[in-house]
DNA sequence: TCACGTTGTAATGTATGCAATTTTTTCAGT
DNA sequence: ACTGAAAAAATTGCATACATTACAACGTGA
């Protein structure tokens, strides 16, 4: 199926759903495609060639564009157009004290108001993840395993706490494609297990030390510790500034 | 000045600051607008007459509208256009619980990163609402106490943090604008400058403490008990469904 | 050779016109 | 009158053309 019949019919990509008009298509596309790496950090997201590619017009674009930044995970740069994200690593410890937050707090709602229906869906969703990694589509198990999360959200019902959790999100999938070492599995299926047992059975306290254990996790995978190459001129050569 | 030239020069508007292109012009003043309660909850936002009441093309219009309708402030509806969100008491419960969240690692947060020239900012600030609110200005007042927590989660140095806050404060002022009763003054200045007060002397508990009762003093002042008028017919006749 | 201003090109910002959808109005039938 | 269908009007969605801005290449003068 071409990109431009994908616009006519009304389906939605992959894992992330929407319906409606033609930019939450373009949004999806665009999406998945900087959480499963096939648009690195830095890249700049040319309107024109991004209309051609999807055959709508710069209109199109430019409104998905403009939700794709307000998620942080596109950056907006007036007259000079947009890029992917490639957030510093001082930002990646912000989204991680930011999600560390809001976990808990999702996670301690999730237990209150979690439906047998939404555990089942989120059960399934683990064991799609473990398919893709077992197949070794890395890309696709780094939106899943952040879409496990997503529904952990729903189940807290709050809607801005959703809100929020899908651009923490977001931007923790760019993270860790930007920073993942070893290139071991990140979120451990077993841990997202762990934690759906807890909160079905409706311990609040083990679940939200699941959730806390977990991130550390997370966070510990990531090469954080400032080694990596910079582009900040400044923060490479302040050795030699005596000041 | 008219609005046509407040376009084309590039000053800020009122508090909300944001310089470049043209639709930051449209989305503080309607934002503005909507926060001083000149444009009524459910009001619709017709594109063509804002257009030519702010001297711009839809173009323009629509991109300030997408970026109300991210925070939540307007509801965008397919094919429908857009209003001003009204939110329903249970939404409104919905963001009082996020703010909780969200305020108290904010100020955690501001406690430990604030500098004496961002202390000095916001007493500046509270000096400013105190006078709306004597002079009369409620809605500017709102505002202007909305800021002082948006300033304090710049203080937290924390950019995902401070969006979010950002959105939850603007659903807070129209929630305050629908729901408060009596018409009292609605953010103590006093309880602002008490948490100042905490957070310069880095008395972190403490300003936790007392952020958290000033939550739910504000809370404690609107309507939420589900005695204003509905319009869903379902709710407003649910005693009658024997189900 | 380097600094710097100039010009040309490419990309973004904005306006406008047409297509598709929704809402309102009209009007026949009961 | 009231209901319901059909036509008309209004409004949003989208594409395209033009204006404006940033970027790059080039050339000039020290």
């Amino acid at each position: 199926m071409s990109v431009k019949e994908q616009l006519s019919t009304n389906k939605p990509v992959k894992g992330t759903s929407k319906a409606g008009t033609q930019d939450d298509v373009v949004y999806a596309h665009i999406f998945d495609a900087i959480l499963e790496q096939r648009l690195a950090p830095g890249t700049k997201l040319n309107e024109e060639a991004l209309g051609e590619i999807f055959g709508v017009s710069r209109t199109v674009i430019r409104r998905a564009l403009s939700r794709l930044g307000h998620e942080q995970i596109v950056i907006l740069r007036p007259n000079r157009g947009a890029v992917v994200a490639s957030p510093t690593i001082d930002e990646a410890r912000q989204v991680f004290l930011a999600r560390r937050i809001v976990e808990q707090a999702v996670t301690e709602q999730a237990v209150l108001h979690a439906t047998k229906e939404q555990i089942e869906i989120i059960r399934g969703m683990v064991v799609e993840e473990q398919a893709c990694f077992d197949r070794g589509d890395r890309g696709a198990g780094i939106r899943l395993s952040g879409e496990f999360h997503l529904q952990l959200a729903k189940m807290a019902r709050n809607a801005p706490l959703l809100n929020f959790q899908r651009s923490l999100v977001s931007q923790t999938s760019l993270i860790i494609a930007q920073y993942e070492t070893g290139g071991k599995s990140h979120c451990s299926f077993d841990e997202h297990n762990q934690l759906i047992a807890a909160i079905e059975s409706g311990e609040q306290a083990k679940a939200v030390e699941l959730m806390m254990h977990h991130l550390d996790h997370i966070e510990a995978k990531l090469n954080l510790d400032g080694e990596g190459a910079s582009d900040d001129l400044h923060a490479v050569f302040s050795h030699l500034i005596s000041r």
